[in-house]
DNA sequence: CCAGACGTTGTT
DNA sequence: GTCTGG
DNA sequence: CCAGACGTTGTT
DNA sequence: GTCTGG
């Protein structure tokens, strides 16, 4: 799934590829997190627009955003009919430009390795997200996104069984078109990655920590010596206490 | 009728 | 274990 | 997604 | 808001 990913293109590179009216600056960002803002583009009034929204989609129906889980991902399989994700599939649909995300291999036994997967021609990619307005008692407004996820093709499933869906070039109209395309059409746009889009690229674990934002997250490491070691020894089950014969505490 | 859920991932 | 923060 | 907290009172 | 379960 998506949970981590990237935009380190230039603003000029974002434009070109999605080619909305604003022109805004932003820095390069290499470990963007959940709850942090995001770049969307969408349609307003027929003219595709850039905008900063919260990731994590808060429906609107939603009482208490702070007791509701942080929606990061939507399945495209069935996001059309989830309450918390229908009225956006119809209406709020967006693209994400990303310069690559990140995914963790958990070996069995082994320690989870962070991938950095990003187009093997160096370019960008426009993910399917969806957007959210919730209005909050204050009359405050938040706008929020998450994005679509997609059984992963054979190069990313060596990695992990999810991945984001990316949407063609040819696509982003349709995409974005939520006037006259129905949730439904849009629907069928929305395929797996070709093969050999991506490439997976071994690096630190330093990425798992959010707080990392460097080029460095996305070099890459030597993994050959953990991936050809033997799985570690199963981690031993703590026996678990009787807990129910005395009732006594065991301090001692 | 009202109350309560509404989600994904991964792991067991 | 579970929740919050990034 | 992963990391880090998970608590109170009073004092500086 | 809308659907499901009781």
């Amino acid at each position: 799934m998506c949970g981590r990913f990237a935009l380190t293109a230039s603003p000029e590179e974002v434009r070109a590829l999605l080619q909305y009216l604003d022109q805004p600056n932003f820095p390069p960002r290499y470990n963007i997190a959940p709850t942090q803002p995001i770049a969307i583009v969408r349609q307003d009034h027929g003219k595709r627009r850039f905008a900063l929204v919260r990731w994590g989609l808060v429906p609107g129906w939603v009482k208490d955003p702070a007791s509701f889980t942080l929606l990061i991902n939507a399945r495209s399989e069935t996001a059309a009919e989830k309450p918390s994700f229908r009225t956006a599939m119809r209406h709020r649909r967006c693209l994400i430009p990303a310069s690559g995300f990140y995914e963790w291999k958990r070996p069995d036994g082994g320690p989870k390795q962070p991938y950095w997967i990003r187009p093997k021609d160096g370019g960008l990619v426009a993910f399917a997200g969806l957007w959210e307005e919730w209005a909050d008692p204050d009359g405050g407004e938040i706008e929020t996104g998450a994005i679509l996820t997609i059984e992963a093709n054979r190069t990313v499933g060596e990695i992990h069984n999810r991945m984001p869906v990316v949407i063609a070039p040819e696509d982003f109209d349709d995409w974005l078109d939520v006037t006259n395309v129905t949730a439904k059409e849009a629907a069928k746009i929305v395929k797996p990655a070709p093969e050999d889009l991506f490439e997976a690229i071994p690096v630190s674990t330093r990425v798992n920590s959010a707080r990392d934002d460097d080029p460095g997250l996305q070099e890459p490491v030597d993994v050959a010596a953990v991936e050809t070691q033997a799985p570690r020894p199963a981690p031993k089950k703590a026996q678990k206490p009787a807990k129910k014969g005395g009732g006594q505490l065991d301090l001692f």
